[in-house]
DNA sequence: CAAGAGATCATCT
DNA sequence: GATGATCTCTTGA
């Protein structure tokens, strides 16, 4: 058993989160079935200022989550059919979160395949929304705690070190209407890892060639 | 394998 | 009334 990433750990500067993130383990409890996997894909939403970030349209209904406390999971409905899932970060009132974009499937694969209606196992995490779809994640757990004994979706707080040769950046991806924020390098993923996310090799052909 | 179209609905204007 | 921190499906090489 290890214990839960607390508090300190996601009220500090979200890009710095973001990238200590790499090689975390995302636990998901649904009755007394264990679904989790290792992250290997987030994405930074550094503040008011960013233009890619729903908070820089000021404090809504929906965007409220993001300015709570560090720790607590920010989910919301993205094109009608698909959950993104994030984890908020820095002190209350700031509004900024980590969105966790891919992670290699470990534990509950089974159970993974169901909710994902597919056997290809590197089709069950490697975007958004397929991970939330895998583990079992959707608005009821919108403004929830990650840090408390009895969270049901948490981050295992062991030691994991990915080398910084294996950390990568890019610009975020599916962004194009923030500005000159849309090409700030607040992607990060582990290198050469199967379960990152699939992107379109015209859009972002950075990513190919290495 | 790669590219493009369409799905689909909560949220905000 | 418009849009989106996405995905799947179809088509074509």
């Amino acid at each position: 058993m290890y214990n839960r990433l607390n508090k300190d750990f996601f009220q500090r500067k979200t890009e710095q989160v973001a990238k200590e993130l790499l090689g975390k383990i995302l636990v998901r409890k649904i009755d007394n079935e264990i679904i989790s996997g290792m992250i290997v894909e987030t994405e930074a939403y550094v503040g008011p200022h960013d233009l890619a970030s729903h908070a820089s349209k000021g404090k809504t209904n929906r965007t409220a989550t993001m300015f709570l406390d560090g720790g607590i999971w920010y989910v919301y409905l993205i094109y009608g059919s698909y959950h993104c899932l994030n984890i908020v970060t820095e002190e209350k009132d700031y509004p900024a979160a980590v969105l966790i974009r891919a992670v290699e499937p470990l534990e509950g694969i089974e159970e993974m395949k169901k909710f994902r209606k597919t056997e290809n196992l590197s089709n069950l995490t490697n975007g958004p929304g397929k991970l939330c779809q895998a583990l079992g994640i959707d608005k009821s757990l919108n403004c929830t705690l990650a840090t408390e004994n009895n969270s049901k979706l948490y981050i295992e707080n062991r030691k994991i070190i990915v080398p910084a040769r294996e950390i990568k950046k890019s610009k975020r991806i599916g962004v194009d209407y923030a500005g000159i924020w849309k090409d700030k390098p607040l992607r990060f993923y582990i290198k050469n890892n199967t379960y990152v996310s699939k992107v379109s090799k015209k859009l972002y052909p950075f990513l190919f060639g290495n």
